[in-house]
DNA sequence: TGGTGCCTCAAACGCTAGTTTAAAACGTCT
DNA sequence: AGACGTTTTAAACTAGCGTTTGAGGCACCA
């Protein structure tokens, strides 16, 4: 072939790394050598090591986007002739997507949140400005989509559950790895990347539709005061 | 003194850069600059960088954590004769805590929760293994009231869902700062902490409690048929 | 066969990091 | 005043980083 396949070497062993040990501990010379690539190869393909961070993410994100795509704007059709989506569904389908969307196991999409935990607590929005730039419309659509599902929540007690959700889901499936160990000691059950969104389902759901005075005494949401 | 204050300088600068940009891009050079003292100061007075990240913890997390205990034994005292706790009054205590136990303005808090999030996304459990150990009887007597307050959630689900709402929190207020700038553009409102953890408040509870079919369709909750 | 474009390679460069050293400064005793 | 343990200081050291370089390999086509 044309361009040989050190890309796509330099990108597993990258991904890998990254996830395991963070982006500024994994240095070149680690990535390139788990991927039997000559160090200077990712200066030549991808520019620099911030690129190559920039490529990671772009082979997991642009696929599942697409796919989530698709399948926001299917849905949107089936509401057409009125309706809404139900909470969970929404969910479901996304949660379903990040595990299935890629043909591999679900452990790509394990590395993949452990990575994205990291781009989160970076300090440098370099790399979350051009999350938000390249995948915001997507975000946007799901979040469309939900506003209709739970209109009794405010726009912006919404906003902020969905973050709340987002920390949840990514900080979990950050810490998998010490989370499991404790899960099996305490209750001898291993735990799967299925068993885990099993078990985030309820918790998201419960939490966006809130728990305010509205569910335990029939009033107002708890914020609802500053709807606008 | 015969101790001068140098090490509380350095703290205070390491705390500040820490949350600022990470653990590893923070030079002891940039650390001991801001403070004001001489570079080797970190090595004679902690030993290394490692146990400055980890005196760091300890000056934040100890009183902190004493204070809970302290609030927890007195809660524990007042459901003697019988009755237990609220969800939203545990919750509650610990976020009134983590926002007030130090004298100083919740500035610190939103350092400190962004320091949390940074160390749970590190890769090496050095640090988790130690935050654990030395803290982890004031989570699991947390743990213990809250399981009164929520029988019908089985201890495994509570375990998960309570990770769910840590992740919540730490994600959030790690992020603080580029969600700040998104809710001021969308809905024209800036951000303290005390509005997030009111934010958080319905979420977290609504989460805990969970929405399974039992809250729909008046069935078992979701995750029940896993009871053990 | 010889040249052309893409890729690989070993080596080196410049830089910054954490840490160590040994001398100087300081404060506190007798 | 002088001796002593503690702290501060400036400078150097070692190691590892991302990146660059220029020579070389390799497939392809005239």
């Amino acid at each position: 072939m044309s361009q040989s396949d050190t890309v796509q070497r330099i990108l597993d062993a990258a991904e890998v790394l990254f996830a395991q040990k963070g982006f500024a501990e994994t240095s070149l010379r680690a990535i390139t050598s788990r991927a039997g690539v000559n160090l200077a190869a990712v200066n030549y393909h991808f520019g620099s090591k911030e690129a190559l961070i920039q490529a990671v993410f772009e082979r997991y994100l642009t696929p599942f986007c697409q796919a989530l795509d698709a399948k926001l704007e299917e849905l949107e059709g089936e509401t057409r002739n009125g309706g809404d989506v139900p909470l969970e569904k929404l969910f479901t389908v996304a949660s379903r997507l990040a595990l299935g969307s890629h043909g591999d196991e679900p452990r790509r999409a394990m590395i993949f949140f452990r990575l994205s935990g990291q781009a989160y607590s970076q300090p440098q929005d370099h790399l979350r400005a051009w999350l938000r730039e390249h995948y915001g419309p997507v975000f946007r659509r799901f979040l469309a989509l939900l506003r209709r599902a739970v209109p009794d929540v405010p726009p912006m007690e919404l906003f902020w559950r969905v973050h709340f959700s987002l920390g949840a889901v990514i900080f979990t499936l950050s810490g998998m790895e010490s989370l499991q160990a404790i899960s099996k000691k305490d209750f001898n059950q291993s735990v799967t990347a299925a068993h885990i969104t099993q078990q985030l389902l309820p918790f998201v759901v419960g939490g966006i539709v809130g728990a305010g005075p509205a569910r335990e005494r029939g009033e107002a949401p708890a914020g609802s005061q500053r709807r606008n």
